[in-house]
Parts: structure tokens; sequence; C-alpha cells
DNA sequence: CGCCTATTCGCAATCGATTGCACGAGGCGC
DNA sequence: GCGCCTCGTGCAATCGATTGCGAATAGGCG
């Protein structure tokens, strides 16, 4: 009974449990665990709040005592945990990032894609202050983003690959702003969005198999995703309108969907005449592609040319190199979370469409 | 001045800043947003407490009410905000994952095995409620663990892929619990790890090229990574212990590193009799050498035989396809995560080690 | 030397949920 | 009919940091 009022003089934070610990705090007081702001303001002499703002970087601390509360904090280890900030301050200091992360069942699993986007993503992020919340998502129902919005766990997203999703980010961007996707974008969306452009990359594409000679030209990749899609359209373009003599061959769409080594090869022993050019919506289609060319006695380029899509690590490492259209994935990382910044901060920003690069190496 | 007794009568929160809605909220009550448990509460009729228990499950509330209180969260949307739980049971709620997550500048970025780690893990936590919080490290300094594990922003960490970072992870293990690595298991290591067996892994893939009649057998990988390592010991001993006249070809070292399709040329081009297996200590570098061995002219499986380590999907697709070491990877996921949990609750556990399982296919 | 205006700092409320403790109301036996 | 024992609920303290507002101290000026 003694204790209390004695603890209660050195910090009223000792005034229950720890009451009988009193006597101890005051004596080994600096050899504590510097816990909170509270143990801290203790150390130096002044208050939590002049604590808070000192570590906050705020102007109404005098210089001095703001960096020697810094000094302080530093020696000791000391972090203010960020649940009671977030708790107080309304925010998460995460963001979610959302990705078609499927293993067997999808052709996702396999491309590395992803994977340097999250790098670059991470890196971002973390750059910022923010935690990188990484959801995978099957999108079966509609309901999953609203559900993830709700649960109100993050400060914002940024969803990597709209593939057919893109109505569903639609409808819920009109009254969610902190969201960003990666990938296509349409007229009249409303979300936002950062990508290349994928029209431009295919056109370029094909525009160069033909200047390389070629005149019958594949294209491999299944049109159902919007980004595929658009490249597909680029490629008729191209072919339409620069040389009237070539032509465009489209994978049947019964074929189009996982793009396995076999469906391809099935796809060229059943083409009648061999393409002499193919352009594969991905890199790892490319490389497949170039698997089974090989295996069926064709060479690349002499036979057939290939070109691929995304410019990833392993494209420069193939046999051969592998040209391919280069998405500038850092840049396009960079520009997600700038924008998902503004938007959090409540500023309505518009999307990013970037332009893709032609990378010329040995298979054309 | 007339409001504010009638508030309170209503319920404290409307005290304050609020006093002057008082009015309103009595009446419009059941159309206010429900953001907390006050707010769940006064629609219930009882105290925020009893919501609290209500929706945590526990026994201490009647059935009747807990099920009347859940059905009218249900209704509103209404989730408890998780961080003002975690601020006050001083959880987090969130597992940390560890990836040494490069770009350009490593080879890891073109490795789909992260990615279906990811994957798995992602599943795994949020079945139990954990989010995902990714984090990439270059261990350029060996401080990066002991940086994070302060930073004390999830409840654990599960660290994929130790490679030459056993140290410092169990300088770590020491005197934090909750952390689980992927990866290989040495003796007398501290840490908690789960894996598959890289020595029996490299001594199955060897027996099984020296059953198809190889000879010559040519390990690729680079042994500076503890698995990898591992797994050349296990080929040495399947070697030297199965068939005293076969020979086991170890890159040189120098050439270990990144393991490009270039490299892997060099070296065939300049190891005098070529191998007639090859033993690769990973699926991607198994199809590197299959489209180099394809480029010099030599066939798979009649030239050269190849194993490759993992089982990515993409094994199943390649041309030929691969015969390989399966590395079961949603297994190994899910055991980290059950660990983990163990350890989370002050649990000390044992390492795990999994068996590898030899996968036939057309490449040997 | 006294008064006034800036600065600096502390008090206390607040974010939203959890939980030990105490209290009140039925159910039971005697 | 009375006392005791459960069971169900509510009160209030608590997690750790932020911040509006008021107090105190400092310095500037006449």
């Amino acid at each position: 009974m003694l204790c209390a009022p004695l603890a209660v003089a050195i910090g009223w934070r000792y005034a229950d449990e720890r009451a009988d610990q009193g006597r101890w705090a005051r004596v080994a007081l600096s050899s504590k665990k510097v816990r909170t702001i509270y143990d801290l303001a203790e150390l130096a002499g002044v208050s939590a709040a002049t604590v808070s703002r000192a570590l906050a970087g705020k102007s109404l601390v005098s210089s001095a005592t703001a960096e020697r509360i810094q000094r302080l904090a530093e020696e000791h280890g000391f972090r203010p945990s960020s649940l009671a900030r977030n708790l107080r301050t309304r925010r998460k200091g995460a963001i979610g990032v959302v990705i078609p992360l499927g293993h067997e069942t999808t052709q996702h699993i396999s491309d590395p894609f992803f994977m340097t986007m999250i790098g670059f993503l991470a890196d971002e992020l973390t750059e910022r202050g923010f935690d990188l919340v990484l959801s995978r998502v099957i999108p079966k129902k509609d309901d999953w983003l609203e559900k993830m919005i709700s649960a109100d766990r993050v400060d914002g997203f940024i969803i990597i690959g709209q593939s057919d999703q893109s109505a569903v980010l639609d409808k819920m961007a009109r009254d969610y702003l902190p969201m960003v996707a990666w990938g296509a974008h349409l007229r009249g969306q409303i979300h936002c969005s950062v990508g290349t452009d994928n029209y431009l990359g295919g056109l370029a594409a094909t525009a160069h198999l033909m200047d390389r000679g070629c005149r019958r030209i594949a294209f491999f990749g299944n049109p159902q995703a919007v980004e595929i899609r658009q490249r597909l359209d680029g490629a008729r373009a191209a072919v339409s309108a620069r040389r009237p003599g070539a032509e465009l061959i489209e994978t049947p769409t019964h074929l189009a969907g996982e793009l396995t080594a076999e469906d391809i090869a099935h796809f060229l022993d059943h083409a009648g005449t061999p393409p002499d050019g193919i352009f594969a919506a991905s890199d790892l289609i490319a490389i497949t592609a170039m698997q089974v060319l090989h295996s069926r006695g064709l060479t690349v380029p002499g036979d057939v040319k290939v070109v691929g899509y995304d410019d990833l690590p392993f494209a420069r490492t193939s046999v051969p190199p592998l040209t391919t259209i280069r998405q500038d994935i850092a840049t396009g990382a960079r520009q997600m979370v700038e924008l998902l910044l503004k938007r959090i901060d409540g500023e309505a920003t518009g999307s990013v469409v970037l332009n893709p690069e032609l990378v010329i190496r040995s298979s054309t």
C-alpha cells in the first residue's frame, strides 16, 4: 500500500499492476527497456507529447530537445508502435498488393513477370514507409474486391493484372479511390490503371517481323485477357496496314488457354504451311515456342523468327536470345505507387500509359 | 446545451463532438453507419463488452444474445477493427515473409519457385487469419534480420531460402523464437527449418542417371548455397558408391554463379568429352541446359540425359518433359506455417526434413 | 524594470477493442 | 421461503501513440 503513491510520483504508468516495481523502476531506470514514448519521456525528462512530436519531426518542439530525444531513441533502439499510431491516425501503413496467384490450375504460377513486379513494388513501398501485404485471389465470384476493401486492413490496393476483372474494378472504383491497377487502359474506364500501350507493342512486334521478311505471322496468346487482345489488335493493324501481302494466323481460341508446349506443337502440326514468324504474347510463350520449333527441326531465326513480350531477364539468356517488347516494369511500379499515394490523399488521378520498346536480339 | 444530456442518455459517445447530432442519432439510429462495437452495442441494447465477447465467440455470453449480435454484425457488414484488437492483444495479425527478391542483379528474379511458394503460403496464412507481409532483402550486411525483428510489425517470420545466411539466422534464433526458414537442415543448427533432404535428392537424381546408363555425369549448380552443396554431396555419394566406373564432372566454381546459357555453353565446349548425363540443381538450369544442348545439335535424352530439381509446373511442359526431383512445396508451406504458429505460442519446435521424390519424364 | 507576444511544453481526450472484476438475476436444495 | 451458486452482463482500465488547447517560460520592447 505504501508503494502505490510512490510509484505514481515516478510515473502514473506504474500505478496499477506494476506498482510493486515502482522502487526498482526508479533505481534501475536507465537500464529498463524503453517500450513506449512514456518510458522515453521519463528518460528525457519531458512529457510523452513532446517525445511524440520530436520523433515525428514537428516544429513545435525546440530543435535542441528534439535532437536530444531522437538521440535517446536511437540509443535505446526505440521505435514508436505503429499499431498505436495507426489506431490514432486511422491509417494502416500498409498497401494491399493483389495478384491472381494461382498454383497448378493457372498459367500465372510460372510467369516470372509477377515476381519482377513485386520486387520493384516492395522497394518502392518500403522506401515510402508502407508494408506490402500480399493477397492472392481466384476471381471466381465478383465480390472479392469488395470483401478486401471492407476488411479495411490496408490504406489502398495495387491490383496486378486486371485480366477479365475490369468490370469489377470499375464498379468499386466508383466510390473507392485508393486503388491502382496494372494493365490495359480501356476507353471509358473509371478505375486508375498503369500499363504499357499493348496496341503499340503488338504493332511494333509485328512490323518488326515483317521488316525481317516474314509473310505468314502466327500470333500465340489468349485474347480473352484484355492486354493480349490489344496486342492482337496491334498485330492485325500492322499486317493490314503495312504489308498487304502478309498474313496473320491467329490461334484457334480453343487452343489459346494455357498455351503449353503441346498446344503449340498441335497448332504447328495442323496449321498447314508453317508460319515464318511468330509473335508470342509473352516471353514464356515465346521460349516454349522456340523449344517446340527446335524439336520439329526448325531453326530460329533461320526458318522461323520469334518475338516475345515483356523482356523478362531470361529473355536475354535464352537460346537464341529473344527479340521482345520491353515493358519497363520498374517505371510502372513507381508510377503505380505514386498514383496510389496521391489517391490515398484524396486526389483523383488519371491513368498512365507507358510506351513499350522493341528490343532486338537474335531470334529475329 | 439542451442536447448534451439527452445525447448522453442515448450513449456517452455523443457527449463531445457529436453532441449536436444527439437528436438525429436517436431517430435515425438504425440507419447510422455501424463503425465500432459501441455502435453495434447500442443497436443490440447491450454493452460493448458483450458485443466484443459475442463476436469473439466466447462462452461467457448466452448463445441467444451471441447469435443476435452476430446476425446484426452480419447485416451491417461490421467487422471489428483489427488495429484496435491488435493494439490491445499485443499481436499484429501478420507474418513477415522474407525473400531474397532481387531484380536484374540476381538470378532469383526469374525463378518461379518463389512465386509458387508464396502462393501456397498466402493460402495457408490467409486461412488462419494472418496477413502476409512481404519483404525483399539484399543480404549485404548482417543486420537485416535484426532490423526487421526490432521493427516489430509482425508476429513472426518465414524466411524463404537461407542461401548463405544460415549463420545470421542462427544468431537471431537464439533469442527470437517465431521464425521458420525454408531450406537445408544443417547439423547443429539452432533455427527451425523446413525443407527437403537435398542429399537424398541428389543421390536419387544421380542414381537414376546411372540406371539409365550414364557414365559421365555433369553437375550444374552453385554449391556455395547450402542446398545446392548438399545435392552435390548426394551426387558424389551416388557416383562413388553405386557405380565405381562412373564419373562426376563438377562445374568449375568460377562458372557456377549465375549459370546462364553462355556459362553452360562455355562449359560444354571446353569440357573435352561431353557428358552423357546432366544433373541440374534447378529446373531452370535444366531447361537452359537443354536449350544449349539443342543448339549444339545434341539430342535429349538420346545423346544426353537431363535431370532437374524442384518439379516446377513448366517442367511438365518443356520439350522434352523434364525428369526432375520433386519438392512438395504445398506440404512445405503448410509445415512452415504450422511450426511458426506453434513457435508464436512459445513452443520450441524442431525442424522438418521432407523426402524428395523422383519424377521420371522424357528427358532421361 | 514591467508588459506583451512568441515558443515550447504538458494535460487529457481520443482512436476501437479486450478483459478482470463485480454485480444482478434466476435456479436449486433444504 | 431463504440462502447460495451459476451464468450472463456491465463497468472501467488498458494497449501506445497523437493532438487541440491552455499554461508557462522566454525573449523583445518601451
